[in-house]
DNA sequence: ATATAATATAACCAATTAAGTTACATATAA
DNA sequence: TTATATGTAACTTAATTGGTTATATTATAT
């Protein structure tokens, strides 16, 4: 299962590509708009920061703010950088060849499964989110 | 994620699939065919029995066989029975209203590729599994 | 300078879930 | 009537999830 602290990543940065580029905004005003544990925020920012999206700056008028375009930003990347390689299925974490040919089909119909899955994960950037929250719901 | 328990369930069913009609397997010889503990083994049989999919007859010479057509039973079904309701984030699960427009959308998207995932495990049947298993790999 | 507001880092904890085990009950063919 | 098989339920253990606690570090406003 996807993670509720890789959902949250996301959110942390669909927040951050919402706000005026050039501004910065604190973990503790992202934790109270959007609802996450204050802590999670700023647990969560430690991986954007080493992913490289994230940079903050500290003391008072400090803040974070992102450091490069949420457009080329996406889900699925936002997911395995919190959560770590994505499987739907134990047996996709596994490398060991196929104990029997049935077995074999089945990796392969978890693979076209996940793929699937991912597919729509990857054409969603973080800036598409940001985007969609202007929208009807 | 979808659990072992699950593909031991479909594994078992595949496997009486690929047996001749009318026959029985014990529940011990699928364990030590597809090398599943015997303890899950019986334990998923009365998951997939619970479906209306398998039946045993007791005593010596007893055993286990599909009462249907394993054509018309998919992968995503056998999922839900063992599994329940399948989700790739906890947001799906629950049935309250999204907190803001970004949660919303991102719950759309959630939707979009689990539909995704789901409409690949549709469209596979233990048939199509006890078939595979006669190809090459 | 220094108090304060902010990020940064790491260790910890409780609840849930996954995977498997154990124990016992029931039915039936030989 | 006994051995062989399924059926049912409770239990156990380890890993994971979601979150907390504690502490260190940095930079700014006064």
């Amino acid at each position: 299962m996807i993670t509720r602290k890789a959902e949250y990543a996301i959110i942390i940065l669909a927040e951050l590509a919402s706000h005026p580029e050039g501004t910065v905004i604190t973990s503790k005003a992202i934790a109270e708009k959007r609802s996450i544990p204050f802590n999670l925020v700023v647990q969560l920012l430690a991986v954007t920061k080493e992913a490289g999206w994230t940079t903050g700056t500290r003391g008072p008028s400090g803040g974070i703010r992102l450091t490069g375009d949420p457009a080329k930003i996406n889900m699925k990347q936002v997911i395995e950088r919190v959560d770590g390689p994505i499987g739907i299925t134990r047996c996709l974490f596994s490398k060991t060849p196929c104990r029997d040919k049935t077995h074999c089909s089945l990796r392969n119909i978890w693979s076209e499964a996940q793929l699937a899955m991912l597919s729509v994960l990857e054409k969603v950037s973080i800036q598409d989110l940001a985007d969609a929250a202007d929208d009807d719901c």
